[in-house]
Order: structure tokens, then C-alpha cells, then sequence
DNA sequence: TTGAAAGCGCTAACAC
DNA sequence: GTGTTAGCGCTTTCAA
């Protein structure tokens, strides 16, 4: 049984004065007499009046809501991001509407279509891998609703950006790596048709340069996951006693690579120092603990949410879009430390 | 420059008919001619109308939105339990409304009050560490808006509630090293002012008594972090050389004090047997992996949102309330096994 | 078979 | 200083 919440029309009837009145009052209009202002806010107190949001929605067009669509959020990146989310949408008195694609392009697409008709101020999306239509995102652009794309975005739609460096955050890998004395260093990478594979992979190759460090291509393998690590234990404790560098594309391979080098009585980091990317939970938590490159994900939530609140305070300030360049930052640990 | 978005009364307008017949032949009642539907619909498809959810809201009072209020997202428990929220309601056509508490009562209350203002159909709540007072639990049931508490609920508020059996968890952990002979098993434990402390002590004390196992008081110690097993390692280095096993309250500390073990000349699992609690990411990552206790955060999401959506479908069902208590599940992996 | 009108809760011209 | 009215977008009696 639903229990009628009070109303400005309720409280006018009550009070025997007009709903309009009853609403400057609330809100302090200087037309109202203090008399009546004392009475209608000390009465909608007691009866714990509270303004519908949906009405105020509908007749401003504004929700002070902002929607959210992430690949996953059972993710320690992700999760991170959405964190950096909330804060700042809450700091500036925003609700977070938020779905998850589940890498699911069709899924996406109604996740899209539902924040738009839930007539949201503005959204904030991470692109799923299977996505290959930006139609979708079109359509948020036709609809004149803000959107940033934050981590993976898409190329095709002009609007406000949020991404990592991944070259740069791995070129700093490397670099680290180097400036220890390390010269041959084997990269644990992902496939190079992905962009975090091969930006991740150039910037390896640019801090070899750097350093005029010849690349042996023979030290690169495509092994991105423990499992990887497991299938190619073969192939890397082959090449281990002429390396003296790990760096893996991510922190679970780069732990699987490690574990596996202990078990056959590899000395970390004494002989073989190994660095990851991504700064999850488990880098702490291995032994040794895990150097890593930081990807800040609560800092993209955050500065993602800056950027997207900005454009909906000026909808109309036609300003050029903007991208906006985090550098990852080296985190040092045990594994990289004498 | 905000585009306006096309309406029922547009369409009216430019097809020269009532918007009461757009509205009817978009939802094809039976009175509307044929012709007249097709006109009405091909033409809403070709101008892509959408109906706009604001309004349908305010007219009907439902909104078809959830609303969700949890400590810490950036926690592999939670993110889990968010998804499985998530997912059944997607499924269901409902959306998600998020918010963070930050383990903060103030921010817990604000966020209720904006979930209510919002008008959203039902609340899904984990309570903050930091919340005394059910008062702002108690407006939620004033106000006749469904909740279903989850994982940490309020005891005074009387409503459905979704919970795992901690002692069941610790009892079945504490199980598993005794069937695999182990006799003198240390815990590391949280403070017994907390409810999962004492209550996972008390699994513990089960399971030892359910075997006739006497209960040495000395095997108890106050431990449930990474941090706490450094400070303390002297003292279970002590220990140590007599005890079999060891059951942590999470899966960080059994991970650390593992390490510690092992650094110190102990196999695992040939002389000590370790088993954690949680399940969290860290679990497989480590080496050897851990057997743990899984949470089912998924699973208490999914139930939890399934509970939600039957009150908000049945609102004057009187019927009772209903607590769903999940058993945790055995994860068994390397750290237990022989 | 279609249209007119009222109302969901609120606010803001425009009266007076 | 306060009330009347209209309207945000939609649906649904009621009337034609």
C-alpha cells in the first residue's frame, strides 16, 4: 500500500494558501513575507515535505544525473574508476546511473538508448571490446547529451577524452628496467592487434632507443594471462638464463612469470627483476611484491567526471573538445629493488 | 544549444491528429484504426521518437530504477555483489542507481534521502561500518519504498535481508583442515567486537567441537591484516614449529603469513596446511594458491535484487519478511592440498 | 474511431 | 505579498 507522499498542493491546502505561494516560500523567494515563510517551511519540516525530483526534472529538463557505461565492473581498474566517479558526482550534487556492457556491443547499445531516455545530463562511457558501430554513440551526439569516453574510446566520435599514456607508461617500465642495469629484457605482451598491445610494445622498443639498447626480437612473446605463462613455461625458462628484465603487460602474468622463474631457483630481483602494468590488488600481494605502472583509475573517474560536468554547466560554449593525457606512474616495489 | 528532443505532441501536431490517438496508436490499443497506427507508428520510427521516461514516471510513480547504496566499490566483494545486482536488474528493465557510502554514516543518509527524493522504486543497501543510528533505515520503510539489506544489515529495521552464514563458512574451513589431519590450527582472527570476528571464531570452535577436538586458546590471535602479520611475525614464528594449519579470517593475511612461513623454511601444504576466506583475486594469484571460502557476492547480488524486484511487484503482498542466508562454498587450491 | 480535458508535482510569467 | 494559469510529456477517463 503506497502511502501518499506529502506535496506542495497538499501542504497548500492545508495551510489554506496557494501552492505558489507555498513553493516561493520554500525556497526563500524575497516576495513572500517572512510570516508566511516561517510558517510554510517550519510546517513542511514537520510533515518532512520533500520536493519530487521527478517534477522538478521534468518541467527544468535537468536530472542532475549522470549515466555510466563500463565494460565490467568486476575489475579492479574499472572499479577504481567508478570511485573517482561517484565522489565527484556526489561532491557536485550528481546521481550516478550506471550499467555495465559486459563487453556486449548489443548491450551497450540499450544501456545507451535507457540513459538517454532516462533524459540524463550527460555520460561517461569506457567502450566494449566487441563494439565496432559507433552508431550508438552517434546517437548520444544527435541527442545533444555530453559525453566523455574515458580508457577506451572511440575514434569516430569528436568529443571529450580521458586516457592513460599506455606507451609512455610502458616506455617508463622499460626505462626503470634499464636505469637498474638491465639490458636484456624479455616483454611478456599482448596481441599487437590490440591497442594496449601495441603501444604498450612501442614503448618498450622507444626506451631501448633511448638508451641505444639493440632490441632482440627474439625476447618478445605473446603471453598476456597466467594460463599463458603455464602453456610457455617451456619457451621462457629457456630464455631466462640469458635475461636479466621481465616486463609483462599486466600484474598476473607478470606474478605467474615470476613465480615460475622462483620455482626454478631464479633469484628475484637479484638476477632477473620484473615489472607489470596495471597496479591490481595482487601487486602487493605477491612475494616479491610487484613493481608496477600505476594506472590510475580513480583519477580518470575523477577528472572524467570534471570534464563532463563542465561541458553540461556550458552546453552551449561550443569549445573544441579536449583530450585529456594521463601519465602512469612507476610504482616500485620488491621485485625491481636490490 | 539543447536540441528538443520530439514528442507524442509533435507528432500530433505534424500528422494533424490528437495527441491522445499518437499516444494510443503507439501502444496499439485495440480502439485505433489500422491505418491510422501505421501512420502514427512508421512515422514515430522514421522521426525516432522516444518516449520520455520522466514523465511516464511521474504520471505512473514508478520509475523503474533501483537504487543502490554500498560502502566501498573498489572491493572485490562488493564490485562482485554490483554486478549481480547489475545483471538481474537489466534483465528485469531496471536500472541502476549507485551510490558509495565511503563507510561514512552522513554520506550513507544523504544518499538515502537522494535515492528517495529520486523516487526510485526500491533500495538495495549494505550498511556502512560507521552507521549507530536506523533512523535514516526507518524513512526508507515510512516511506513504503521496498529495501532489502544485504551482507551487513540493520538489525532493527525489520525487512528482507540477504546474508552469508560467516560461521558456516569458518566451520566449514576449519572442517577441511581437520579432515586433512590437521589438529593444532592457528587462527588469525578479527577483533571480536566485530561481527564477522566473532562470528567466524565460533566456526571455528564448531567445527573443533563437532570433532572432539579440544580447543587450544593459545591458537587464537588477533591478526587480519597484511600489516598485522609483520608486526606480529615473531609471534607466529613461535607457533609455528606446533601447529598444522592455519585458518585467516581474509585472504590477505593467510597469503602473508604463508609467505612468512615459507621464508622461514615451512612447505606448504606438506607441514602447515593454510586456508583463507574470501575468495578475492589474490586467492589464485598466489604461490602456492590458496584455498579459501568463497563469498558469493555475485550470487548474494543476484538474490538480493531478485527479493527487491518481488516486493516492488507485489507492494501490498503483506506478506513476512524473509532472510536468505547463503552457505559459503570450499574453494579448495593449492595451499591445502597435498 | 477519435478528441478534449484533466492531472502526475512543480515553477514562473502574469495578474491583482 | 499572494493567487491564477499554463505547461514540462504523458496517459486516460469521458464525451462525441
Amino acid at each position: 500500500m503506497k502511502t501518499h507522499q506529502i506535496t506542495i498542493k497538499d501542504i497548500a491546502r492545508i495551510l489554506e494558501i496557494s501552492p505558489s505561494t507555498v513553493s516561493r516560500a520554500l525556497k526563500n523567494h524575497p516576495d513572500i513575507s517572512p510570516e508566511t515563510k516561517k510558517l510554510v517551511q517550519t510546517f513542511a519540516e514537520k510533515v518532512k515535505y520533500r520536493p519530487n525530483a521527478l517534477a522538478l526534472s521534468l518541467r527544468s529538463s535537468k536530472t542532475f544525473t549522470i549515466g555510466v557505461i563500463i565494460p565490467e565492473i568486476v575489475h579492479h581498474f574499472f572499479s577504481s574508476v567508478i570511485s573517482g566517479i561517484e565522489d565527484v558526482a556526489y561532491a557536485a550534487g550528481y546521481k550516478v546511473m550506471m550499467c555495465q556492457s559486459n563487453e556486449n556491443d548489443a548491450r551497450e547499445a540499450i544501456n545507451i538508448q535507457a540513459l538517454l531516455d532516462s533524459q540524463v545530463d550527460g555520460i561517461l562511457i569506457s567502450v566494449s571490446k566487441t563494439t565496432r558501430n559507433s552508431e550508438p554513440f552517434q546517437r548520444i551526439v544527435e541527442n545533444n547529451t555530453p559525453i566523455v569516453f574515458f580508457d577506451r574510446v572511440c575514434e569516430e566520435i569528436e568529443s571529450d577524452r580521458v586516457i592513460v599514456d599506455d606507451r609512455e607508461g610502458a616506455r617508463i617500465a622499460t626505462q626503470h628496467l634499464i636505469s637498474l642495469g638491465c639490458k636484456q629484457i624479455l616483454m611478456l605482451g599482448a596481441p599487437l592487434h590490440m591497442l594496449i598491445g601495441k603501444q604498450r610494445l612501442d614503448g618498450y622498443k622507444l626506451a631501448h632507443e633511448q638508451n641505444e639498447l639493440a632490441i632482440n626480437p627474439s625476447l618478445f612473446m605473446r603471453c598476456d594471462t597466467r594460463d599463458d605463462v603455464t602453456k610457455q613455461a617451456d619457451a621462457i625458462l629457456s630464455l631466462a638464463p640469458h635475461i636479466d628484465g621481465i616486463f609483462a603487460v599486466n600484474d598476473s602474468t607478470a606474478i605467474a612469470a615470476m613465480q615460475l622463474l622462483m620455482k626454478n631457483g631464479y633469484k628475484i630481483p637479484t638476477q632477473i627483476k620484473v615489472i607489470g602494468f596495471g597496479d591490481g590488488p595482487n601487486a602487493t600481494i605477491s612475494s616479491p611484491s610487484l613493481s608496477t605502472v600505476g594506472q590510475k583509475g580513480y583519477e580518470i573517474g575523477q577528472e572524467s567526471t570534471r570534464m563532463l560536468l563542465t561541458r553540461i554547466s556550458n552546453p552551449d560554449l561550443a569549445e573544441a573538445f579536449h583530450t585529456r593525457v594521463l601519465t602512469p606512474e612507476l610504482i616500485v616495489r620488491e621485485s625491481t629493488t636490490i
